[in-house]
DNA sequence: AAATTTTTAC
């Protein structure tokens, strides 16, 4: 201890002036020689003529070395400069010994920094100011908020200076208390017009979360700058209100402030992210107005505003523009294209791409998991294992969410122990992904003992999968339980309602349903789309269809899914009548069928025996709604023409089917046939029936290997 | 003399 780089070199100089005796050199000539190296910007130089000189020098000169150092992180000439200030001169100025702490600070030297400041015999505002700003930059805000209250228990008055380093560190630990506090100190100096402190307290507030106080102390202050500007809206933007943070961007604008490309980019992020096109739109002419469409941060956020807001035809065009590509560009059009489900063009020209990062990689794979393309995720994912060691958190969640979209729990587990090995099971948004997973694929004891491994730093989204994994094996006495043990720890989100209402639905237990639907409407849920059609969907599903009914009617906004919650349960509930008509009103509605919909119509024509309608509707599916008629629809038909003893009808149906027969057509045909004696189509049944084998399971070892555990 | 924000793509 205390033997430091500085000390030991220290003595060397002592002993050294002490054996040779050397002539006084002329402190003059070395001045000026340490004066030409300082202007000329070789540090290393001025400091060894410093060092090999046994005589002090003035002290601007001993200001300008640490400043240098300070610039130039330069720790060991700092550590030079100071043990000769002290070794020669008797009584180094304050001011001095302030700099070298500044220096050691901005070397990242705390200790050395420290070590000074708690040796210093005599201390002025500007020492503690420098120590305490050393441990704020330092990353050690506790040390420095500690310090600081050291300060104010002495007496030593605060600048602004002080509190500017003291706001950064309360917005570092966010301590809400503390900011106040410092806030009223600030107030009681009269340093509130102080613009630099303002924009300290909107930051430190809207940090804490309390935007209210952020925005009022934003309204306080007289001239805000670029950085106010800038802090108000990115606080905006993280509280989750994007149209604020557009609006105040817009203010800046009226105000003729001055913008800083990060400005544009949290402008541009909010926009992205409520799909505000033609906000964005705005802020790429007043982009181009001052001046800003040659900065890369901004024409990439711009890249990505249109490639986000569905305007693709506008970011290709900026892209197309010369400079304008980049990884990040090219990332951001890949993502444009792959998130608007145009995989395809995704994939070219994620191929074309000069240079990939690993979110490139994501962007990609999220377009496949996106639109349920399970087999090409999957082929993906290992090319990408083949092509780069490269993966992330999100890679891992997107391969988990291809698992779990699979049903392939095998390849989970593998995931699972690669999240295990390298580390990423501090990861919540990982863990979610393996519970989410291991919910999916109906694994209830993965799911339990990962639920109950990830003890307490679990969240409302872990406790979601958890109580959807029960919900899933219809066990929904027991997700009620974990409901009420989930209340504890945090609070239900819709999307907790939906899974809840579903595993009601399933099981259809009215009376737990209820309950939940209470719940929220006590505890003043808003019941939005999901919900809603979840409502709908257990209350006909338990034979409640005048409830059903309500919440249906109760929905200020009725889109498709919902119109479809509404006609299957009609549907369900042996009313094919209404689903007809209510059909009729949807359409008035002006809501475009959608193939679930078809599903209800089928399924209300064979349960009133509508089979001319039936065949009707079918037939308008691809005539006149453009859906392709999918293997449920083929089903319904069969079941239809089946049921009511159509065989020609079925005969013809089932041959000119685009795909072959599934095993389960065939058997209901068979058994038709039987029924209604017609015995040459139900020996052709009988015949493809056998012509069946039984299928090899999947087996993922045969796949090429991407042992996920290895890299 | 010294200090505040921000780091764009999944």
């Amino acid at each position: 201890m205390g033997m430091n780089a500085a000390s030991i070199l220290n003595g060397l100089l002592q002993k050294n002036t002490r054996r040779t005796r050397t002539p006084p050199t002329n402190s003059i000539t070395i001045t000026n020689s340490i004066k030409d190296h300082l202007n000329s910007g070789s540090l290393k130089k001025a400091v060894s003529i410093l060092f090999a000189a046994p005589v002090p020098v003035p002290s601007y000169i001993y200001a300008r070395l640490f400043n240098l150092c300070s610039s130039s992180r330069a720790i060991v000439e700092a550590r030079k400069v100071e043990s000769h200030l002290v070794t020669f001169c008797e009584r180094p100025p304050i001011f001095l010994l302030n700099r070298a702490i500044e220096a050691y600070g901005k070397c990242g030297c705390l200790e050395d920094a420290r070590e000074l400041f708690e040796e210093m015999p005599h201390r002025d505002g500007g020492s503690w100011n420098a120590i305490i700003n050393a441990y704020s930059q330092g990353g050690c805000a506790e040390k420095a908020i500690s310090v600081f209250s050291r300060m104010n228990k002495l007496g030593v008055a605060a600048n602004e200076i002080t509190f500017a380093s003291v706001l950064g560190s309360c917005a570092v630990i966010l301590s809400l208390f503390l900011s106040r506090q410092v806030h009223g100190l600030i107030i009681r100096c009269g340093l509130c017009w102080n613009v630099i402190l303002g924009s300290s307290l909107v930051d430190v507030y809207g940090k804490c979360r309390i935007i209210g106080d952020a925005r009022r102390m934003f309204d306080e202050i007289p001239n805000p700058n670029a950085v106010s500007w800038n802090v108000i809206v990115r606080r905006y933007l993280e509280m989750g209100d994007e149209r604020e943070a557009i609006t105040m961007f817009f203010k800046m604008v009226e105000a003729n402030a001055r913008q800083l490309n990060f400005t544009f980019s949290n402008a541009l992020i909010a926009c992205s992210s409520i799909f505000a096109l033609k906000e964005g739109y705005q802020i790429h002419n007043v982009a181009i107005k001052v001046g800003f469409e040659e900065d890369t941060v901004v024409m990439n956020s711009l890249i990505n505003m249109y490639a986000k807001c569905g305007g693709l035809e506008g970011a290709c065009r900026l892209f197309d523009q010369p400079g304008s590509k980049n990884v990040i560009s090219w990332t951001s059009i890949v993502s444009g294209y792959a998130t608007s489900g145009r995989t395809a063009e995704a994939r070219e020209l994620f191929n074309k791409m000069p240079e990939r990062s690993v979110v490139s990689w994501n962007a990609m794979l999220a377009g496949y998991v996106k639109f349920l393309l399970w087999e090409e995720a999957l082929d993906f994912v290992f090319s990408m294992r083949k092509t780069t060691k490269d993966i992330d958190h999100v890679t891992l969640t997107l391969i988990l969410n291809v698992c779990a979209g699979s049903l392939d729990v095998e390849l989970g587990k593998q995931v699972h122990g690669f999240v295990y090995r390298h580390g990423f099971f501090s990861d919540l948004f990982v863990c979610n992904a393996l519970l989410d997973m291991y919910g999916k694929c109906r694994s209830l004891r993965y799911s339990r003992v990962l639920f109950f491994e990830m003890g307490h730093w679990r969240d409302r989204v872990s406790w979601n999968a958890f109580i959807g994994s029960y919900a899933r094996h219809h066990q929904s006495e027991v997700a009620m339980e974990m409901f009420r043990e989930m209340l504890w720890e945090t609070t239900p989100s819709e999307f907790t309602f939906g899974t809840l209402l579903a595993a009601c639905a399933n099981i259809f237990t009215l009376k737990q349903g209820k309950q939940i639907h209470g719940y929220m409407i006590r505890n003043g849920y808003e019941i939005d789309l999901v919900v809603r059609g979840a409502l709908v969907d257990m209350y006909s599903k338990c034979r409640s269809l005048e409830y059903a009914i309500k919440v249906f009617n109760e929905a200020v906004l009725h889109d498709v899914i919902l119109w479809n919650s509404m006609l299957l349960g009609c549907a369900h509930n042996g009313r094919g009548v209404d689903v007809l008509e209510l059909f009729g009103l949807m359409q008035e509605e002006g809501i475009k069928a959608d193939h679930v919909t078809f599903q209800g119509i089928l399924l209300a024509c064979i349960g009133e025996g509508f089979v001319d309608h039936g065949r009707q509707y079918f037939n308008s599916m691809s005539d006149k709604f453009c859906i392709i008629p999918r293997l449920e629809h083929y089903e319904c038909m069969i079941e239809l023409f089946s049921r009511y003893g159509f065989i020609d009808e079925l005969e013809d149906f089932i041959k000119r089917m685009p795909f072959e027969p599934t095993v389960e057509m065939l058997t209901r045909v068979f058994d038709a046939c039987r029924e209604h004696e017609h015995s040459k189509l139900g020996e052709w049944a009988a015949q493809r029936l056998n012509e069946f084998k039984p299928l090899t399971p999947f087996q993922f070892e045969t796949l090429p290997e991407p042992d996920l555990g290895k890299l």
